[in-house]
DNA sequence: GCAGGATGCTAACTATTGCAAGCAACCTGC
DNA sequence: GCAGGTTGCTTGCAATAGTTAGCATCCTGC
């Protein structure tokens, strides 16, 4: 029964949480839950229920999806769409093939990124960086564009 | 919080089972839940967990999405038969809201590039400009901020 | 030095999930 | 009429999800 992959889950969540720059307070206020269990759940020592996912995940702004996707709870979901993704740019007509081979290393560095990597990368700290190098130059000034 | 929509979830849940031709205790059993529980879920009277959600879903052989869906879980932003290259950006679970974004840029400064304007809706991000070219450069500024 | 605020964590508690046991109502066949 | 099977439901009870209150630690500013 135990499908729950709460401790990858915990991880994740605390690295999107640091990387939204957010406190625990902050998140915790923001998803509707005390910022005790968001703690435990960051753990690994609880396993939050579909709500309350849903709820942190919609704080974060990321994919509730993907949120399951991590827990264990939509498993096979990455295939489909990693492949699907990947045909669709393939497929584009107006793109060049030079572009797609560029949007897809971005594509690929991103879901390393998110722990997406091959299989089972459970440690982002595998420097996701090292393999595709080729990521946008403004991925920072794409979201705060304060030019 | 309630968020959860057991009613319809429940109704949804025993016309699926119905449907399937199975009694409330084939279910529960080929879901690993008891059979009370799953009853009172049909009914309305719990909210299931993520896990026995999916169990149920595995059982019935229907995606464990569609049932989020159906509990107002996940909301319904799929549609799968559109082959468009920015939907399936939007609807990949792998990336998050900020790497859709900058993904969808790189995207729309390819096109400008080879001139096709951005011919439905260029999303707010206009600013995009940046220019293709710019994409090849550093990974790290992606995910690490602040070297 | 120490007020005041933010950080994350622990402990004790309540509410809810999910279960085992058992119930009544319905079928058959005998 | 009643065994033996199914159907779905009710009732306690154990486990655990999630809360409120409060702790220790790190910052600052004074």
């Amino acid at each position: 029964m135990a499908s729950l992959n709460v401790g990858n889950l915990g991880e994740y969540l605390r690295e999107q949480r640091r990387n939204a720059q957010l406190s625990l307070r902050q998140l915790a206020d923001a998803a509707g839950v005390s910022n005790p269990y968001l703690s435990q759940i960051e753990r690994g020592l609880r396993k939050p229920s579909a709500e309350v996912l849903q709820q942190v995940a919609k704080a974060l702004r990321i994919s509730a999806e993907t949120l399951y996707v991590r827990a264990g709870i939509l498993d096979a979901e990455r295939d489909r769409d990693d492949v699907e993704t990947r045909a669709v740019i393939l497929a584009d007509p107006s793109l060049n093939e030079r572009q797609k081979q560029v949007l897809l290393q971005v594509y690929e560095s991103f879901r390393k990124e998110n722990g997406f990597g091959a299989d089972e990368d459970a440690d982002a700290s595998a420097d996701a960086d090292a393999g595709a190098d080729a990521v946008v130059d403004g991925a920072e000034s794409a979201k705060n564009p304060q030019t």
